[in-house]
DNA sequence: TCAATTTATTGAACTAGTTCAAGAATTTTA
DNA sequence: TAAAATTCTTGAACTAGTTCAATAAATTGA
């Protein structure tokens, strides 16, 4: 099977052998994914780990005004999953919709727990690579905490040229925290400085 | 070595026996940690794991105009670290101050390195707990998108009524993103409908 | 291809939270 | 235990971002 990026992916947090990637890679399906089409919704038991080789997908909550929250994106090379849910076994409070027509490479629960036991050295990629999420999410809340809008906006369209390219204003609004309308609003200031 | 709260924290997440809970503990030594003091300051490479046995630390970073964002507390039974700075050996830009008089167990580096080595459970052990982190920082992200200021602040009290109780309004509030100033006019409402 | 739907823009009125300043209360230090 | 330092409170003026409403632009669907 084709895998070739989730195998690059993989190797920049642990040296596996060629025999190593290809037993994990075994364990992982394809499936392609229209646009608008969900992979989970939220209170249904997430039951799979996703790769996305191709598309985008946004991940978001529903809050308790009923709006719409995008708690991330993920494109190329990125993982959607709801962790809680997926090794908790209990109902998701995620929502994943693809945005894109999408391929993306999935382990079912049973699968990623034969993977832990056959190769331990998963249970340290995966360590790694949540270690690496943790930063990342306490670096992002610190930005929430210390940029302002504007500062926010830029910081995204700057980091994820290609996401914010993707997307429409309304679904950046919603990553940001702030409202479409003023997205807008930034949009004209920054256009007028050029 | 005394590390029954080390002992009962990790067995909440993996099963061990209590061999392999001794074996894990041998590597944590203690140390007293007085009020005011840094285990930690920005810039420098975080060689050490702690755990909290008693007391409180506040961890924080400097933003872009000089002020101390609280980025969490840490009393009995959490966590002090820096995983990018003490996996990859690089600066922190986090700072753990002491803000009582605490103790703590602590690993180091290659004491970590040798348990991972040692016993592949400690690996899935740490998975575990990177991925409950992984799940809180997404939860606080999107309470902090949907809930105002007075919310959070009700939030926090009513979660971590004991934390909130030993730190200062200012703490709070740094750590809600939010200023001394309207905390007090928070409290000051509070207290009114009461 | 055209109608329907969603998204984007704009402005005016508003509000949650900030800033500044000053005094009161509490904590720390010596 | 007094002095110094920090924290807390309060009010007035302000501002970043919201809400609402209406129109324009873009996208989707049959």
């Amino acid at each position: 099977m084709e895998c070739k990026s989730l195998k690059a992916h993989f190797s920049r947090y642990v040296d596996l052998t060629s025999s190593e990637l290809t037993l994990i890679c075994e364990n992982y399906q394809q499936k392609n994914v229209a646009k608008g089409e969900y992979i989970l919704r939220n209170g249904e038991i997430c039951r799979f780990e996703g790769f996305v080789v191709s598309g985008c997908f946004k991940i978001y909550m529903i809050d308790m005004h009923g709006n719409e929250k995008i708690l991330y994106f993920a494109a190329e090379d990125w993982w959607i999953m709801e962790i809680d849910s997926f090794t908790n076994q209990i109902g998701s409070s995620l929502n994943v919709q693809a945005i894109e027509d999408s391929a993306i490479l999935f382990i079912t629960k049973t699968a990623k727990e034969r993977l832990y036991e056959e190769l331990p050295k998963v249970e340290r990629l995966f360590r790694i690579m949540s270690q690496k999420a943790v930063v990342a999410w306490q670096r992002r809340l610190v930005r929430n905490h210390t940029m302002n809008a504007e500062q926010r906006y830029h910081h995204f369209v700057t980091s994820y040229p290609d996401i914010a390219m993707r997307v429409t204003n309304k679904q950046i609004a919603s990553y940001l925290g702030i409202t479409q309308e003023f997205v807008s609003k930034i949009r004209k200031k920054r256009l007028k400085k050029k």
